[in-house]
DNA sequence: CGTGCTGTTGCTAG
DNA sequence: ACTAGCAACAGCAC
């Protein structure tokens, strides 16, 4: 489910529902993930504690804490849902998160966050709040795209020296974070721009309508509140419409919106990559 | 029934 | 130094 619009969607939705609450109580289904859960740390640094404020950081949620943040990253199945019960009521609930209103003690507002995954490709970890800049999750990464002033321009550098294709390295998060294979399509199709293309033949003006599509792409799928490929669902439940938006992701063999032409799929470092050989060169 | 895809990320081998 | 490929897994379309 998750690219970057999707996660922050998410997160906002999250924020809205857990942000000055008391974690009350932590409940886990299984002991890892993608990696082992670190369970007992978790229950003993979290349970009572606030949530002063929910982040994003690449496709990673915070959940801050006076001294700990809790780390979840949703894979590519993965999901946080509000739910009315503190029993899990799907197969693959895999922990659930009681929140309760600071103030008061009262069990009868209490929100229940339930984190699913299906495939089991995210985590949940913990890190002290003063060691998240070197968090070996974190160290690697490369810029925020909407954080990111000129883009372009930090494109065009890193792309001097690099022969893969373009789209491989958007997707690259040492470099950007959050572009995964959606939006890298989108965002090349709207910059007109074709996949393949050596990261390294790219003008600096094209770096720079790339830099900026890019932006507007995630802006936009943001706003439409992500796109539900398969089955993506914000906090609330709901979907998100953006793929009623998408020009070339999953569109092989119909007409480019843009000049009729049929739309064409091709892999690149192992990922399907839709595109407009017409108006892409 | 298989088979081959799928939104991620980090490690490994070349 | 860079890059492609793979592994971890469940579900779904064909």
């Amino acid at each position: 489910m998750p690219e970057l619009p999707e996660v922050e969607c998410l997160k906002r939705g999250v924020k809205k529902a857990i942000q000055g609450k008391k974690l009350k109580e932590i409940r886990f289904f299984r002991e890892d993930l993608r990696y082992p859960i670190p369970i007992k740390k978790i229950k003993r640094e979290c349970q009572g504690e606030s949530i002063n404020s929910v982040k994003r950081r690449s496709k990673y949620l915070l959940w801050e804490m006076d001294r700990f943040s809790l780390v979840i990253h949703l894979g590519m199945t993965g999901n946080l849902i509000k739910m009315n019960s503190r029993q899990p009521a799907l197969h693959h609930t895999h922990a659930i998160f009681t929140f309760i209103d600071s103030s008061s003690d009262s069990t009868e507002k209490e929100i229940y966050l339930h984190y699913i995954d299906p495939r089991r490709f995210g985590m949940i970890d913990l890190c002290k709040n003063d060691e998240l800049s070197g968090y070996s999750f974190f160290v690697k990464l490369g810029v925020e795209p909407l954080q990111k002033r000129n883009l372009g321009e930090y494109l065009f550098m890193q792309t001097r020296r690099s022969s893969r294709s373009i789209k491989t390295f958007i997707m690259d998060a040492s470099i950007v974070v959050g572009v995964g294979n959606i939006y890298a399509c989108e965002a090349l199709f709207r910059a007109g721009i074709h996949p393949g293309r050596e990261a390294n033949s790219l003008s600096q003006e094209e770096c720079i309508i790339l830099g900026s599509q890019i932006k507007d792409t995630l802006k936009d799928a943001i706003k439409a509140g992500g796109t539900s490929f398969r089955d993506y669902r914000d906090a609330e439940g709901n979907p998100g419409y953006f793929e009623l938006s998408l020009s070339v992701y999953g569109r092989v063999g119909e007409k480019c919106y843009s000049c009729g032409k049929i739309i064409k799929a091709n892999k690149i470092s192992g990922r399907t990559s839709f595109y407009c050989d017409n108006c892409q060169n």
